[in-house]
DNA sequence: CGTGGTGTTGATTACTTTCAAGATGTGTGG
DNA sequence: CCACACATCTTGAAAGTAATCAACACCACG
């Protein structure tokens, strides 16, 4: 696998560009590009909210925790979107990198109204919560997985080679299930011959409309 | 039971309300108060988007369905609540009267940019989805039952007596569970003595505290 | 060439669904 | 006001799906 695209592969910090978390900074600095390392948390629950974040490159899990650390995970987002609205004035759950990630961060408050440039990013992720929804109620296992494989080619141009940037126990608590139902599922699609996994976290669809059918 | 606020009772048409469905119409008129019959019909999915709704009395489902008629109940509202940003220009869900419900609509399109005052609304919806993301996707039948009786509880105003409009059919698709599984839910926390039910439709939570500690 | 993290597969257990029957409650008509 | 009918809800038993527990495979890294 070339490094082209390989997002596992650390990019050094071009100029212009903070790596954070830095020493001495209590929260990352506004208006610029920062670049997080992997797993490192972009924000947490309770803390204050300052703003809404982009991501130049790389990708971003938000979650909940249950006291007895159960995870979900309400959104993965990737290169190009736009997250951080999980707050009124602190936030509501937790955001961490996946992969490194450069991410633009934009001042919300004490500045000029931006709700009507906010309104539609808002309604587009409250859209995409919402259809989670029907996943996670309505869905079994399989569905589910193939919903998630539909997203993210979707969000990734639409091609049929996907590339991963989550493990699976990120898949599994984004989806409410275990690593072990997740793999079962991809192994169940590949034995299918819908998809074909071309490394762990490389799949190839090869029928998408199988992939459709499954969540009408 | 007195009628006071039993919302299973149909009100007459006051004055200066209309009601919906009526013969002709094609959508109901805007900017006014209009009565939708229990059961009927507020939008449908792929319908153009008019505007807002706040309910003055009543209650509401938003659902989506998959092809072979599973449904999900993306959420429910109540009273003085605002519902319909399920849409960009369509609407994404249904959205249904589940007593009969007094509502308000507002006209959103072509007026005067009302983003400032939305954003806030849109973004309440969005963090309570996401929350109920956690409930679907981590949490087991009793503890999904107990986080439904907590939200309509703070909802109606947080005191112990709880009166429930929608059936157990539509809890279940809002929980992602069976009828009988919610049913059963309900038995168990009676039998616990964290509730008491006093009458299909009515909930007393005699153990606030347990219930609470279902949800951390 | 080990080592640790991640992913896969198998066997068993637990929970929810499904299928079925009975109970409760509400509305209607006598 | 009571009796019946229909819809809704509850409970039980059997079946199915995903979770858990356990072992092994794979891969990147030192």
């Amino acid at each position: 696998m070339l490094a082209q695209s390989n997002p596992h592969i650390m990019l050094p910090i071009l100029p212009g560009m903070t790596q954070f978390p830095a020493r001495g900074a209590a929260t990352p600095p506004m208006d610029q590009v920062c670049f997080f390392p992997a797993g490192s948390e972009i924000y947490a629950q309770g803390e204050k909210a300052v703003g809404l974040y982009q991501i130049e490159f790389g990708a971003v899990r938000v979650y909940r925790l249950l006291a007895d650390g159960r995870r979900q995970i309400s959104a993965f987002h990737l290169a190009g979107e736009t997250f951080g609205f999980d707050a009124s004035a602190r936030h509501h759950f937790f955001a961490e990198a996946i992969t490194g990630a450069s991410i633009r961060i934009f001042a919300t408050t004490g500045r000029i109204d931006m709700s009507r440039e906010l309104l539609p990013l808002a309604l587009r992720s409250l859209t995409r919560a919402q259809e989670h929804l029907l996943v996670l109620g309505r869905q079994n296992a399989i569905e589910r997985v193939a919903a998630f494989l539909l997203d993210i080619a979707d969000r990734q141009g639409g091609a049929e080679r996907i590339d991963l940037p989550m493990s699976r126990t990120d898949i599994g608590d984004y989806l409410g299930l275990t690593i072990e139902t997740v793999s079962r599922a991809f192994s169940k699609l590949r034995e299918k011959g819908i998809i074909r996994l071309c490394g762990v976290r490389c799949v190839e669809i090869v029928k998408l409309g199988a992939l459709r059918k499954m969540n009408e």
